[in-house]
DNA sequence: GTCTATAGAGGGATAGAC
DNA sequence: GTCTATCCCTCTATAGAC
């Protein structure tokens, strides 16, 4: 089924450096990183560059759309599995623990996050994908909230869709904290899930 | 006991590079924002600038600490008040509300505070002011949430510490959405307000 | 589709006049 | 203490060869 007929040199190319950008962006900022340094680590030239996307403007757009589309995908996927499986964890903490694999990422991908939600802030485009984005997983993480909440009869102290809001702020602040820390990324795994179960027990009572 | 006799000029040019260096990295980002712009912006030229910080870094570390310090003496000022008026207040709702005017930014004070923490995760001596002035922000506000839950008699579900990081978790997760989003001040801490009623809610009983 | 070469603009930082 | 002038570097984007 694979069709080398097909132009594949251009999404490959596009790819490595999306890939490329996403880590020269998350070292040296938006603003720091050159559109020649992301070449350069993409094994590319700046003619390249420019054949695939119009600015280094679009190129952050792209970025964020396929960081967004992967966040979202792996969360989506985690209800599915979550459907099929409901009863094969036991504890609420081991059930955290197993949702959070979607929920870390390593330092370039926070560093990233970070970065995209700071110029939102100023990037009407940006912000326009990035709020889609936020919505979407909490919608997500509201569905893995309240199947959680059914199948270990956990009666909720606020809607499914706040608590899924407070789990991403928490997940987010947590996950920078780590890195402005310079955790280790078990250390950092360990805070994350301690936190989340933290705030999971609080806002929940066992019926 | 003013003294002109002391060189004022230099603690006032200083003062007004800051205020504008705030401003323009607010609006460009660290690395947007030039030397050149953050000068015109306060009225001098590059030369007064070279001749009260050594860098730009040096710059962004100076305001770090302004913007840190601020915060931090509004903070504990607020935890004062609440300790001589401790009876005033009615409602849980109203003292979010009065307590929020602190934790309530103009936009540009949001973005500012989100570039220095994206940039806290790639430079060492940023990391260290950002903690600390962190770690010192929990604190404080857990004494207000101690204090509160002793005056109204309510039974927190979590230590006061842990409530306290949710809260400004929350914050700021809220403030940076209420930018991204470009809401209006008042809608935004009405949303301030809601989300945070919303979880000191859940995570208290009244006894 | 990718390369080299280059235009054209703007950046950080310094030296020395006032 | 603040200014102007300047050095040297890096950047984005384009043009044209292969």
């Amino acid at each position: 089924m694979t069709q080398p007929a097909v132009p594949r040199s251009r999404e490959n190319t596009r790819a490595r450096l999306l890939a490329a950008a996403s880590e020269v962006f998350a070292e040296l900022g938006l603003e720091g990183a050159s559109v020649e340094a992301i070449c350069e680590r993409a094994g590319f030239t700046r003619g390249a560059f420019y054949s695939n996307f119009a600015s280094k403007e679009e190129l952050l757009l792209g970025l964020m759309q396929q960081v967004a589309d992967q966040k979202l995908e792996q969360v989506t996927e985690r209800v599915r599995e979550l459907g099929e499986d409901a009863s094969v964890h036991r504890s609420v903490a081991e059930l955290v623990t197993s949702i959070l694999d979607v929920g870390t990422d390593g330092p370039t991908g926070v560093v990233l996050m970070s970065e995209i939600r700071t110029n939102a802030m100023r990037d009407e485009r940006l912000a326009e994908a990035y709020l889609a984005w936020e919505a979407a997983m909490a919608e997500r993480v509201a569905e893995i909230v309240a199947d959680v909440a059914e199948a270990y009869r956990l009666r909720l102290r606020i809607p499914a869709i706040e608590f899924a809001r407070l789990i991403l702020d928490v997940w987010d602040a947590t996950c920078a904290f780590a890195v402005i820390s310079g955790l280790a990324p078990l250390v950092a795994k360990d805070l994350l899930t301690q936190r989340t179960a933290t705030l999971a027990a609080a806002v929940t009572d066992s019926e």
